[in-house]
DNA sequence: CTTGGTGCAAAGCTTTTGCATATCA
DNA sequence: TGATATGCAAAAGCTTTGCACCAAG
């Protein structure tokens, strides 16, 4: 099982090994997504593009995403607003969505099991979602005066 | 902590209860939805209820059932393929996903853990969704002659 | 030169909104 | 009566499609 790609390079690569074309366009979109941990919705990875080239369309943008998508590298997911996300990261791992501001991280699954069974109730599984929402940080904080949501003591973990 | 309504007659209670009126349309609505475990879209109930109440308008459907997602009486969720559908089950459980057929089972989430930390790396959790991507029996049989994937005999379940 | 990509505009879908009318409390 | 719900049509938001032009292999 081949890794997953994690460099500019490797995708010029992937694209010639699917018989793409390597334009500089995609050249473009790959490389951000990959600096990119914030899982960016199509139109966001858009407008920040576009600040690099101007002539850039959305359009383009999709075709790319989408491509990739279906070539395994890429992990698209509804953060269950209507919006949709992207993320590079493809190891088993859940999100973390805030209801109040739409920021998403990435929660490496701790030790507790990425279980993924191979079957279950008579389905194939191939692969695996998890949508952790709540409130972040930042937002706990913004709601300011709630000490019974973000206390310095000890929570109850 | 209140149990969740399980019955139409509960809905009502639940309706008066929020200072909301008692429709023809929100109690025909409601009642289809808790016979119903195939977790509809909007349109697919919204084409069901019509068979029984011919006026019914799909923005009657969408208000209703916002309405009970927000009363916590439901729940929302993306299948992934930018398709919306709504359980009224609201104990924790994974939904199973066919990528073929777009069928969607409930997976009771057996011993292994409804693990849902009440925080993760700061985040204050509210609530948990998880998707298992597959293939259902059905359509695996219908992909016929892929007998590693639905053989006759003992299944590695 | 042949195939795939790009950009633009238009089409498609799903969901929401505005408003007059009807209905429940 | 007074407030909410309903239904219709229109508006909105996001993604895909059709097509002419351009560029990579």
């Amino acid at each position: 099982m081949r890794a997953h790609v994690r460099t500019a390079e490797e995708l010029v690569d992937l694209l010639r090994a699917r018989g793409k074309k390597v334009t500089s366009q995609r050249v473009l979109i790959y490389r951000m997504l990959l600096a990119d941990r914030s899982h960016p919705t199509a139109e966001q990875l858009h407008s920040r593009l576009k600040e690099q080239l101007p002539g850039l369309s959305l359009t383009t943008v999709y075709t790319a995403l989408n491509d990739l998508v279906q070539a395994g590298e890429l992990r698209r997911f509804e953060a269950g607003d209507g919006s949709v996300h992207f993320d590079p990261e493809m190891r088993p791992h859940a999100e973390l969505v805030c209801v109040q501001c739409g920021r998403i991280d990435d929660a490496p699954m701790e030790s507790s099991t990425p279980r993924m069974p191979a079957r279950l109730q008579g389905y194939r599984i191939l692969r695996r979602t998890e949508l952790l929402h709540g409130v972040c940080p930042a937002c706990q904080e913004a709601d300011g005066a709630t000490p019974a949501a973000a206390p310095t003591s000890g929570l109850p973990d």
